[in-house]
DNA sequence: TCAAGAAATTAGGCATTCCTAAATCTCATG
DNA sequence: CATGAGATTTAGGAATGCCTAATTTCTTGA
C-alpha cells in the first residue's frame, strides 16, 4: 500500500488476467483450491496453457499455487476478484433491466464489456443501477468497498419434498447451455417451484413449474437456489410470468 | 458476401486491428491517404509497429496500403469503421446522458467499451439512446446500417467577424487536452460564441463567451464548427451553462 | 505395495504485437 | 541533378499467451 495501485481495474492488471482470476474466484466458491484441469474446462484452453499462467499469475501475487496442488486466490486476488465480479454484475443488471436482455444469455456480454470498465465507470454505472445487491442470476455483487452482500437462498435439494419455493438464484450462471435448458422451462429467479419428487434411483428431479410439470438431472437442480415459501390456501401465489 | 460475417464486430475482427482501422478513418477525414507517422502519433507507438500493422490490415483487406505512400480504408475497412464509430459514439452518448460524465474525457472510456461490443447489444444500446445522430462532441453516429448523418457546422475560423455563432461539433475528439482547454473555458457544444477577432500576426483567435473574453491559437480554434445565430436585439440568447 | 490411470508440468513452437537500430526511399532545394 | 532531411521500411528481438507432444507426479485399487 506504498505507491500500489488503489484500484485493481486501472493498474498493470491485463484483461487477460482479470479473466483467469475471475474463472479462480467462481471454481472457489464450489471448492478450493481449484485445479489446473477446471479452470482449463471452463476458460476453454489447454492444461498447459492454464499451468503456464498459473505460474505467472503466483509471480504476480494474485494467487498462490504450488505445483500440483491447484490454485488459490491471494488477498489481493480476492479484491482483483470482487472488483472484476462488481463490473460484471453491474453489467448484467444494466443489459437486462435497461437494455431489454435476457438473463439467460448476458453473462458474454458482460465478460466482454467487465474488462474495459475503468473506476470512474463502475461507480457511476453502480448509481445509475442504484446500487443494486444481486445480479440477474441472484448472485452478490460486491460493493465498491469490496464487501460482499450475503448469498441468498439455500439449495432445492436439501429441501423437503411436497412444498413451494420461490427460486432466488441460479449457481454457474456462466454456463450458457444450462441457463438456456432452465429458461426454456419457464425456471427462473422468482419463478415459484414445488418439488415433487427426487427419484431415488438416479436422482432425477421433478418439479411443477405453475401446473406444468418439469423434470431435470441432478446436475442442474443442485445449482437452484430458493427460500421457501408460505403455504396459503386458495391462492398459490402470484409470481409465475 | 458468400458465408462472410455480416456484422464486422462479430468476426475474426481482433480489437487491435479495430483500433487502428479506427485511428486510420478518424485521421483519414482530414487528408488522405494517411501517412504511417500520424497513426503512430496518435496512437502512442513507435513507427515501425505501425508500419507492420498496415502491411498486416492490407493483408486482411481492410487497407490499402502501398509503401512510402500512406494506408487508405478500403471499403470493407470503411465498414468496419462505421460500425466501430457507431459503437464508440452510442457510449459516449450513454456515458454523458446517463451516467453524468463530462463530454471532455469520454472518449477513453467509449474507447475501451467499444471493443466489447456485440451486435446484439449495439442494437439494443441504439435503441435505448433513442438512436441518437450524433456524439456528445457533435460528431456524427453511423446508423446500423452503415449510413452516415450528415456533417453538421461550418469551420468557425471561415465566418465572418463580429456576429454570434453556436457551437455545434468539436473536431479531435481524441485529443483530452484539447478538449480540457476548452471545457475549462467553457467553450462545449451548445456555447453561443462571438468570434472577436483573429490576428493576423500569429492567427490568434478571440471569442466572446458569454461576456468573458476566450483567446486560443489556431490549431485549437480550426476544430470548431459553428452554425451562425440570427442577432436579436435585447437578448443575447439563454444558452451559457 | 505397486502399477495403471488421471492430473499436472515441462519442452518446444507459433502468432500477435510491440520495440530499437539500421537501412532505404522520397522529395524539395541548392 | 545531387544531396540531405524526414518519412518509412527492414532486421532482429522480446513479451504475452496460446498450442501439441512428452514427461513427471499423484492417487487409487488390485
Amino acid at each position: 500500500m506504498t505507491t500500489e495501485t488503489s484500484h485493481p481495474s486501472v493498474a498493470a492488471v491485463r484483461s487477460t488476467e482479470e479473466q483467469y482470476v475471475e474463472v479462480i474466484g467462481l471454481l472457489e466458491e464450489q471448492n478450493s483450491p481449484v485445479g489446473t484441469a477446471p479452470i482449463a474446462e471452463n476458460m476453454q484452453l489447454a492444461m498447459p496453457s492454464v499451468s503456464e499462467m498459473l505460474k505467472r499469475l503466483a509471480d504476480k501475487g494474485l494467487v498462490t499455487h504450488a505445483p500440483y496442488e491447484g490454485a488459490s486466490l491471494s488477498e489481493k486476488g480476492r479484491m482483483l476478484f470482487a472488483n472484476v465480479i462488481r463490473r460484471h454484475r453491474l453489467w448484467e443488471v444494466f443489459l437486462t433491466q435497461h437494455l431489454g436482455m435476457s438473463w439467460h444469455n448476458v453473462y458474454e456480454h458482460a465478460c466482454r464489456l467487465e474488462h474495459g470498465t475503468l473506476e470512474p465507470v463502475t461507480a457511476r454505472l453502480g448509481s445509475f443501477l442504484g446500487n443494486p445487491e444481486y445480479c440477474p442470476h441472484g448472485s452478490p455483487i460486491p460493493g465498491a468497498d469490496g464487501t460482499w452482500p450475503p448469498s441468498q437462498g439455500q439449495p432445492l435439494l436439501e429441501m423437503p419434498i411436497g412444498s413451494e419455493y420461490q427460486i432466488v438464484r441460479i449457481l454457474q450462471e456462466n454456463d450458457a447451455d444450462c441457463l438456456t435448458f432452465l429458461f426454456e422451462r419457464d425456471v427462473m429467479i422468482g419463478t415459484v417451484v414445488r418439488l415433487m419428487d427426487i427419484a431415488s434411483y438416479d436422482g432425477t428431479v421433478s418439479l411443477d413449474v405453475s401446473g406444468k410439470p418439469v423434470a431435470m438431472g441432478t446436475r442442474v437442480a443442485s445449482r437452484l437456489r430458493v427460500t421457501p415459501i408460505v403455504e396459503m390456501r386458495g391462492n398459490a401465489s402470484g409470481e409465475s410470468t
